[in-house]
DNA sequence: CAAACACATAAGTCTGTGCTTATGTGTTTT
DNA sequence: AAAACACATAAGCACAGACTTATGTGTTTG
């Protein structure tokens, strides 16, 4: 299932640590994303399998370098799955409702 | 940490069916919540006290009977965190990231 | 007050998962 | 072509977490 591919993938501290980094910078391959994170070359090639499979992350091959970059679909599908809840929100945020909405189109 | 929680918690789907439940009736206690659902009650118990400290979900005592309900603090911080991810999304969508802000307030 | 009830907590088991080291695959460099 | 490099995969280990049964705590009912 889509929806628990992406909270199992949140789930971990360091995938999220990875995630904002791809965030925040436009594209990094996997040597770039292991600076200043002690961890080790296979953890973090597991670690980008898990967001990718989740739809959170993007792969493009470039000679021997593999770039990611974030993946709005899985960020999209978060969204979606909370908009489910949006009734729970105080009223004025309901226009966030409709916004959704449109997006879904 | 807060947003660890929360999405840990979410990270399993039997928790994920019992914030559904929740969220289109009203309030329910953890036997209602069990109806349907072929889940021990130490189980339950212990699903509902990982929502609880997630912020997923409050919880009211009556009697021998707690009613549980949403929690709007939980989905309030999903929606933070991914709305600093809203650059990623399409263009027309940031319209959304307007109405966080107002939200964030 | 005793029994039934709603729920929480304890303790143990089993599976999942995040890590490690070792090795494999493909690409670039010299 | 050999060495260095970037990354993936394999296999094993250790811990986290979801479940179970058993029992505890508090409340209501008969």
């Amino acid at each position: 299932m889509m929806e628990n591919d992406i909270f199992k993938a949140l789930a971990d501290p360091t995938r999220r640590t990875i995630f904002e980094k791809l965030a925040s910078n436009q594209s990094m391959n996997a040597s770039a994303l292991r600076n200043g994170m002690s961890i080790s070359q296979p953890a973090m090639s597991q670690h980008l399998a898990v967001l990718r499979q989740a739809k959170l992350v993007d792969e493009e091959r470039q000679g021997r370098f593999v770039h990611y970059r974030v993946n709005p679909d899985g960020l999209a599908l978060i969204v979606q799955w909370v908009a489910r809840y949006s009734t729970f929100w105080p009223d004025r945020i309901d226009a966030l409702r409709q916004t959704l909405k449109e997006m879904d189109q």
